[in-house]
DNA sequence: GAAAATTAGTAACATATGTTACTATTCAGC
DNA sequence: GCTGAATAGTAACATATGTTACTAATTTTC
């Protein structure tokens, strides 16, 4: 199991597995959280963009495109590509602005309402049980963890 | 901070926030870590999925492409494409089995090793300027919550 | 207060990724 | 040992995502 270390070994003087690399995990275990949540978000016929989009603007209940970007880890492409979408499906409807008029205020409608609602539940319940295979310890670290690791990754 | 509860709320009923939702947050981390990672590939000329697949070559030394699919979260496609790039790119042989002639055996060229431990040093460090943020406990904490989160992701 | 720089958002293009269906080969059952 | 199911891999297509460059509105600077 320990690797070889003499020249003939391909990764001579890198002891590296991919399995094992802290990095590719995480962005593993994400794709496997993805797959599963999607589920959900095909029934209400969303995508994932669009659900990230329409559970911010809830949360929020009024705010702009630019604003979105900058709580996501989308770029602003993606976010006028989504914001479409779900104008087109009547769950978000756009008030120009009157002060600055490029920008345009995001609402849900009651249909986006109900539509986020659903999924919401959906997804809280997935969280809640992967999240108790952790014990009330395990889950607080992983949030620490997590904050730590998310200042790190961009920053080092 | 805390959530609305009255009919008025967008969300009501519903409290939910997406920058606190674990899911989404593991998601992002990982997008997080393939853009610091991604400069590193791209100055060797390797797309991420042709990392992945340079990397479980090196670790096996020699491996067939259906067994880089269980080991990855890329489906066949994925790896095929990676494959034909870095063999075009000629880190990669593809050997045909004898006993099986619809298989070839993968490995690395002597360029494919140098290439692979080039990125896998510079991962590694990565990994380790991140890590270096945690303890030692926490370290700890977060593998064990990793494989116990890799195992409810799909199971749950 | 006009010219230059900045910002919000999108269109158009290129690239990447997922999906389906196919070929070639091997395996299983009879 | 022949027929039907299974497997490894890929081609061809559809969809999604990233990139660049643009328009329109606003702010800044002189």
């Amino acid at each position: 199991m320990a690797a070889q270390k003499d020249g003939l070994s391909p990764n001579a003087g890198v002891s590296f597995s991919l399995e094992e690399f802290i990095p590719f995990r995480i962005v593993s275990l994400g794709h496997a959280f993805s797959r599963r949540l999607a589920d959900a978000y095909d029934d209400e016929g969303v995508t994932i963009p669009e659900w990230r989009v329409l559970a911010v603007i809830a949360e929020h209940r009024r705010i702009a495109a630019r604003d979105v970007v900058a709580r996501t880890p989308m770029d602003k492409m993606s976010v006028s590509r989504a914001v479409s979408g779900l104008e087109h499906k009547q769950l978000v409807e756009r008030a120009p602005e009157e002060t600055d008029r490029r920008v345009a205020m995001l609402t849900l409608t009651s249909h986006g309402r109900s539509i986020f609602r659903r999924i919401a539940k959906i997804a809280l319940d997935y969280e809640a049980r992967i999240l108790s295979e952790l014990t009330v310890s395990e889950r607080k670290a992983l949030c620490t963890s997590l904050s730590k690791l998310e200042v790190g990754a961009n920053n080092l």
